[in-house]
DNA sequence: CGAATGCAGAATGTATACAGCATCGTGTTC
DNA sequence: GAACACGATGCTGTATACATTCTGCATTCG
């Protein structure tokens, strides 16, 4: 239960955000059962606000994927396939690859490498300084933002949207199947070949190597698929994985 | 100026889609002017119907982009840049592309197979029957159905859900630039490259050639690239292309 | 003369009341 | 005992009233 109370009376934050976010929370904590339709005055009564601004975050939710409309009206709580997730990743991949292909054509200021270039350089360090156990944390941060200094030098604002949308589905963003590898043996070695592929595509943009670039960021992203991969095979590390409850899971016995 | 008594009073179809239809047409006619805030209070008085389904409609059509929402608040209508276009349609060839290699790598039913030809056969029969001018229309609608069953063929909610949000620019989607060619001699040249990649990429999925029919899709929609092209040359074209009031132009002497 | 401040108007954000419809449960009848 | 119909409940869609904030202009002070 949330308490109602607990409102954060900032201006500037509207109610419409407030419940926004709430929502999204409930959907991806699972405290939402998926496939179940998602009641405004229930809601009203858990975020403490107004039924305009849950319909606002309701019809928002759905544009962003979390959502599905209900013909008869109203929306319930969207389920995802394993094929769905795959291809969500693998969309995000190929407009990554886009990215990284657009940047590499265009060609891209030296402050944006330069600045790319630092990115890869504090991962590394990450990297290196933890023999034993690497700061996940902060390796997700940093990986995160290499991902969107990426997207920022392909300077497509079309593109940027459309990203945007696909990174949307919690599990699909570049980060958010990394922490499933922590349970691993082969973490550092997983780790370090995508390290070497951002180098990659890195380098291969400086050159204006387009069709380099796109095809290390396609396969770049198919990490991703073998920690859902893994993540689907060893239950327990589903817990891992960020919306993990809305992935319908295929029986195993 | 737009009568209110104009409401088809069908029960079914709510207000709020009423809204939607009606305010993306008074954007996309360029009644309301690129960069300008919109009103809820006029559309209220234009439209015919209350501030809530006005509210809704805004909020749909700043996620299929064709509005801008104002930091203060409030919405604006958003201009596009030639960038912007030409990035829409290369995002658009790129998904269409995945989706044409996943068709072939997973292979396709009989039946889509069946109406994808039979598609491609109208068109090829369009073509032929009108050797001095060619059924546009006719043209335009089959060639939409196509890249319909394109879509489909790559059996992935996710995807067809991208390309519904690019397609929801009125200048990117498949057919949209293809009147243009109506007042070039080479339109029927052009015509049948097109129908010739349209032919191609059906039998490379049938192949489970992935590779092949991607970068066909890919192609394919750099037609509309030197469409759009032509149509910024000729500004007297520009009034077939759909939305071309959204385009901010380059100053041209 | 320019800049800053205050006021007025309007626009959005929010809350709530009302109407129509879908859904579910119960009672009656065959 | 089962099936159909009717009613009640609760839901969403819509409209509108209220509050807050932003904006633009005018006035005043430096």
């Amino acid at each position: 239960m949330i308490k109602a109370a607990e409102n954060g009376n900032d201006r500037s934050v509207t109610q419409t955000v407030k419940a926004q976010l709430a929502l999204r929370d409930l959907v991806l904590r699972g405290e939402l059962n998926p496939g179940e339709r998602v009641s405004e005055l229930q809601m009203v009564e858990r975020l403490g606000v107004s039924r305009t601004p849950v319909r606002m975050a309701l019809v928002r939710l759905e544009e962003e994927g979390l959502l599905e409309a209900i013909p008869s009206g109203g929306f319930s709580v969207k389920t995802f396939s394993e094929k769905e997730v795959f291809e969500a990743i693998e969309i995000r991949g190929t407009l990554e690859g886009l990215a990284a292909r657009l940047a590499a054509e265009r060609g891209v200021s030296r402050t944006d490498l330069r600045n790319a270039s630092d990115c890869l350089d504090a991962i590394d360090d990450v990297m290196r300084h933890a023999s034993a156990e690497i700061d996940l944390l902060r390796y997700v941060e940093l990986n995160a933002r290499f991902h969107d200094i990426l997207i920022s030098m392909a300077d497509s604002q079309a593109l940027a949207r459309q990203l945007e949308r696909v990174n949307a589905l919690p599990f699909a963003s570049p980060s958010a199947l990394v922490p499933v590898q922590s349970r691993s043996p082969e973490m550092n070695y997983i780790l370090s070949v995508a390290q070497d592929q951002h180098h990659c595509v890195l380098t291969a943009i400086e050159r204006r190597e387009g069709a380099r670039a796109e095809a290390i960021m396609r396969e770049h992203a198919r990490i991703a698929h073998r920690n859902l991969e893994r993540a689907l095979t060893n239950q327990r590390d589903m817990d891992l994985v960020p919306g993990s409850v809305l992935i319908k899971r295929r029986i195993r016995a």
